[in-house]
DNA sequence: GGCTTTCATGTTACCGGTAACATTTTCACG
DNA sequence: CGTGAAAATGTTACCGGTAACATGAAAGCC
């Protein structure tokens, strides 16, 4: 049986509320939908109409609701990057690239802090993955079985950057650390080192890079005294690793910095004893960061492309939007190793 | 008259969705509330219908929907910072709190990067107005005319930063750029410094410390020549920035650097000219990055405290959200001169 | 001129949640 | 054991847009 009709229920926000489709359509005389219409699809509009709505929304200060219009339309046009930390230089040349290229296409890109720590990096997904974006950018692989599942239940675009895995979520561009780490042991090899050391930042991906380096010394049966510093590693942390190891390990020949902040800081604390590089100690750092060539002496390191990551991850996601699938889900972009004086 | 009623439309997502609310309701027994009351306002439930919910909760994978949560609820619990570029470190300890802050209160940040560009600034404002996020952190103050009323209409909580004036949107934390470029004017005209220059980048705020700086000396007849570089600044820019004005003028004395990081590069040009710092040339940076006190010689630099800046504007967006207005809708954090060897 | 197309606009329902109020159940207590 | 208050759950409407289909008006065509 049909209840009685309750009383009209009071309006939920008493004060005057922002304007809204409905109001612009009544004030001009049409529907909503003509209005949403002239802001999306203005073409179909005949001209008189279009202008008449454009210049009540500009006199009204109207701003549509995204919030509406991505849950009714299913598509936010955002897209949410997460990096560890934004004070990385690492990871900026990719979000400028990511951010421009999305821009093109209309879209928007709203960057995350997920920290280094991964306990965090689940709650933040939960978040971002509620706000129903077109496409989620990680740094890094993402590790916890919830959090992948959850990824996958979401039926969300997801690129996971700057690593490498046989099983990605969905799609991934990246590069091998543990590569990175043989090439910088070999080169270092290769120029006579004998007694090397490895400063790094404590995050995964930069471990990565320690053990492979101290594998392949170890498969000569050279051990790599090594020290860690918490990421994000001031320029600090590699003049105090290397004073660290040096008291250690006086006579080591060779630094393998997981970063180039450390191995700036490890070339100031050198020239402050009077070790003279890349003669008695070779710096060799990982980023390849502007400044490193300034340096003195100019730092070799390994380059990652970040601009690549970023367009082609922006790229991939872009295809995914058009409703195509990308001919690769996974791209490795390699690395390079820049010489310099240091090494 | 009543029209005959439309055959019912087909579903408009063939594929499998994603569980709703709905779905969970479904398969528990109960209604849409009480899963959403599970999540929210889990007291309110019995402890046995709450333990079923999130069990089915669990079992589905669900992730709330944040968008009709946010249309509904007229709440977000989001907050977007808008910086100039993710890779200033100037902004990182401001972002890094904000964050945190924000954390402790359920609520999320999300960083979008205007660019120094303000063309842009309005485009990207109008998106994320149109996310109707509860707050909105500004770097720097809003200029233009459209963009301040739009954000004054959508009654969103607004914070600028970084910068002073004495009439912000709602909101502001920050600190007088010209005050900072005196006080370095002041500190080098008491030690002596007859024929300074600048190095800056040539961004607005940077450009008015440089003003002030120049204004200073000029009302002693003291012409200051000055360089720009385009924001954000390398290293590199502050080694050809000091070369370029050596050229120029060769017999300068001292050098105010719009950032650290120029600093840095005029610290390796005058050592690589055999110019010796502090006692030919003094040179003195802005913002006292971390890694000033490590160079050679320890850079002296204008400090500001970017944290309690973003631990502030925390502060005011979740006060405001509370219902409550700030006592002070305007607070100046200042700035302090750190002085090292450098000048 | 009548008929089909195309163009411009409207109607209805729905996206997936939450607010506000209503109703039912449980529990304490005289 | 009845009664009133508190606790638990439900009902209805609505947030502000867009999808899908419907309809009326203008235009093309033989």
């Amino acid at each position: 049986m049909k209840k009685p009709r309750p009383k009209p229920p009071k309006s939920r926000t008493a004060v005057a509320k922002t304007p809204t489709l409905a109001d612009i359509a009544a004030e001009v005389g049409v529907t909503k939908i003509t209005v949403s219409r002239a802001l999306n699809t203005p073409d179909q509009l005949s001209p008189a109409t279009l202008e008449k709505v454009l210049a009540a929304i500009k006199r009204s200060g109207y701003t549509p609701n995204l919030l509406a219009g991505s849950l009714s339309s299913n598509r936010s046009k955002l897209i949410v990057a997460l990096v560890p930390s934004i004070s990385g230089a690492m990871f900026t040349a990719t979000m400028q690239n990511v951010a421009e290229h999305l821009q093109q296409h209309g879209y928007q890109l709203l960057i995350g802090q997920a920290g280094y720590d991964d306990a965090r990096e689940d709650a933040l997904l939960e978040a971002v993955i509620g706000r129903r974006p077109d496409g989620i950018i990680l740094t890094g692989i993402v590790h916890s079985a919830q959090a992948r599942q959850k990824l996958r239940a979401a039926r969300i675009p997801v690129v996971e950057t700057w690593d490498l895995t046989s099983r990605p979520i969905d799609m991934l561009v990246g590069f091998s650390h543990p590569a990175i780490g043989k090439a910088a042991a070999e080169y270092l090899w290769q120029r006579g080192c004998r007694r090397p050391a490895i400063i790094s930042p404590d995050d995964r991906r930069a471990r990565l890079r320690a053990a492979a380096f101290t594998a392949f010394y170890a498969a000569k049966k050279i051990p790599v005294p090594a020290v860690e510093a918490p990421a994000p590693t001031p320029m600090g942390d590699g003049r105090s690793g290397l004073a660290t190891l040096l008291r250690d390990h006086p006579r080591i020949d060779s630094v393998f910095c997981g970063s180039d902040n450390l191995a700036l800081g490890a070339l100031v604390e050198a020239k402050a004893r009077g070790i003279s590089v890349p003669k008695q100690l070779k710096v060799i750092g990982y980023g390849d960061q502007s400044y490193g060539k300034d340096a003195d002496p100019p730092l070799t390191s390994l380059r990652i492309d970040g601009a690549a990551i970023g367009r082609i991850a922006a790229e991939m996601l872009m295809a995914r939007a058009a409703g195509q699938s990308p001919k690769k889900k996974v791209v490795d972009v390699g690395f390079a190793i820049v010489e310099r004086a240091s090494a």
